[in-house]
DNA sequence: CTATGGTAGGGTAACGATTTCGGAAAACGA
DNA sequence: TCGTTTTCCGAAATCGTTACCCTACCATAG
């Protein structure tokens, strides 16, 4: 283990002075430095090996040129496209990023929120799981850390998400066209505001269709929790299609149908929500929205970067799958 | 925003020196501290929302408690469970984890290598993009930065891998006792160990049942290239099954089997490697390998924190799903 | 009353960079 | 030759913590 070369030896060997070095290494060595000397500089960095130590730098500077992203879980597609978006513009900012994941946990969220304040990050693209500690939050305003809550709302935030409730929408619209009428909805845990969107752009959708939902229940976001809600509500009703709040789920309800002896789509719908790239190559493919979580991360943090953190919801757009019938029901029959 | 406070105001506030502050902070204030005293700086740590600035901390005490994961793209479901499992068991250590996603670009590679190191951390886990920069490499090992490469095999570099021969071999055996003979191999990019592993487990069930595989291929471990190789195979060849090298690969393959007329596993069996969870949901279940992602994480992060940075192999699993069928063929015949 | 020792906490160099200020040397004009 | 302006570069002051080394102070022993 070799020490790390430091600026002074940088210097040393250069026969100059830390200054100089410093300059040459920061850019500001345009205007008034002999070539010559810039040369032997180099070459003794070169030489050394030498890479600024990070610490000093920031310490000096008083700015880290790091931000924070924290997710529930970075093994979500969803999370992990996100993280890679919020990525790719932190990148070309110089920015480094610090990914955290709160594994589902306020416990956690709230000591990886201190955690970032104490490695000085200078801005955060936050995904909370459920709802958030506020003090942290507060504390990490207070000290002028930029906070910007994505996918999830939390009161008195400013938020950047879908467009759930529009999606959600046009998705019933389309079941509706197609001549579904009798429609179950397995949405989302109660306190994720996504999943309340979701449920509302549905309700809506059959308000003005002048419908109402033959069952509503909830569930986890999870496999597990769609076929259990599915298995439910297939023994005690009689529906046409049943609308998952999210993919995961979607594919529960699918298992589900098929283990009580109903074809999906032919004696069953099913539809689902954010059009999992994996589960897009599934067959029968199914029936979603959109949701283009990759361009979600990289708004979030061109908010970030830009400052003006406003409200902004994406647009979303609807996948018709094969898990739906295909035609007009009247037309069928 | 308000300045953070600092430890000299701390001090102040609690009127006493910095050093008594630093010591309760480390808790060095069990010997030589009046309670009273540490209650005052506890007081006055919480009024005014202190908190120790990492780079200074970093920077006086020359470790900084940061490890990097380096992997070719966190969204991938393979690369991300690894990286939570890294993550759980630096967490527990008291590290923090950089994560670093390279995008499968051997220069972005580079580049995050030399951020890495001017970051501090103080190990790194690296899943290299096909050949790496062996020079970066160096150049963090001569620093005393422990690097253990994982699921690649770098030459002269101890890894941690799955046992991909193995369990490719297994896979094949399964196939055999099924009764499948005429077998296609379409495998990953020939310059990743992990493809040449298992593809070389594939040869030698093979040699072993005195069988030679109608064709072999290499395709580069995505959907597209799993459905283009299946097209030309099943095009040219009679085979009984296709073998991909990964999960992607074979949801490919299967598309481009049904494309062809051929159903699954009716007329062609399949299979993949990985256990993909996601796909895991999709029917038919596909036939697979389970690689332990997470545990791989957490095996190759213990090395690291170890320090006895050995080959370690992790055993796999076979995991029979549907895309094969399920009785020996003599039986059924 | 002095010596001894233990306790509680203060003073202050580092750590490795950046940056301001200013000075020496060179270039230039007269 | 002398003053003035540029050029180029060095000295030193930070940035916020930690850790080593002290020093009061007090109690007890001799």
């Amino acid at each position: 283990m070799t020490k790390q070369a430091t600026i002074r030896e940088v210097a040393a060997r250069a026969g100059v002075s830390q200054s100089t070095v410093s300059r040459v290494l920061n850019g500001n060595d345009a205007e008034h430095m002999r070539p010559e000397t810039k040369q032997r500089v180099l070459r003794a960095i070169a030489d050394l090996d030498y890479t600024p130590v990070k610490a000093a730098q920031t310490l000096r500077r008083q700015h880290t040129k790091v931000i924070g992203i924290l997710v529930p879980d970075i093994s979500n597609s969803f999370f992990s496209r996100v993280v890679r978006g919020v990525g790719s513009v932190a990148f070309e900012k110089g920015f480094s990023t610090l990914v955290c994941d709160s594994d589902h946990s306020v416990e956690k969220e709230s000591r990886y929120l201190d955690i970032l304040l104490a490695e000085g990050v200078e801005g955060i693209v936050f995904i909370p799981v459920g709802s958030p500690n506020m003090k942290r939050i507060d504390r990490l305003l207070r000290q002028g850390i930029r906070v910007v809550v994505a996918d999830r709302r939390v009161k008195g935030f400013p938020a950047v998400e879908a467009d759930n409730a529009g999606g959600c929408r046009e998705l019933t619209e389309y079941l509706l066209q197609l001549g579904y009428k009798r429609i179950a909805y397995v949405a989302g845990p109660q306190e994720v505001s996504t999943a309340q969107d979701r449920l509302n752009g549905f309700k809506q959708a059959m308000d003005v269709a002048n419908l109402s939902p033959v069952v509503v229940c909830h569930g986890r976001f999870t496999y597990e929790s769609g076929y259990e809600r599915a298995e439910k509500i297939l023994k005690n009703n009689d529906v046409d299609v049943i609308m998952a709040g999210n993919d995961l789920m979607a594919i529960g309800v699918i298992q589900a149908a098929e283990d009580n002896g109903l074809a999906v789509p032919g004696d069953l719908g099913v539809t689902g929500f954010d059009n999992t790239p994996l589960l897009a190559l599934a067959r029968p493919k199914l029936t979603t929205v959109k949701v283009p979580a990759y361009r979600f991360g990289e708004e979030v943090a061109r908010q970030l970067f830009e400052g003006e953190v406003d409200d902004l919801v994406l647009s979303v757009k609807l996948i018709p799958g094969a898990t739906c019938r295909q035609q007009n029901v009247e037309e069928i029959g």
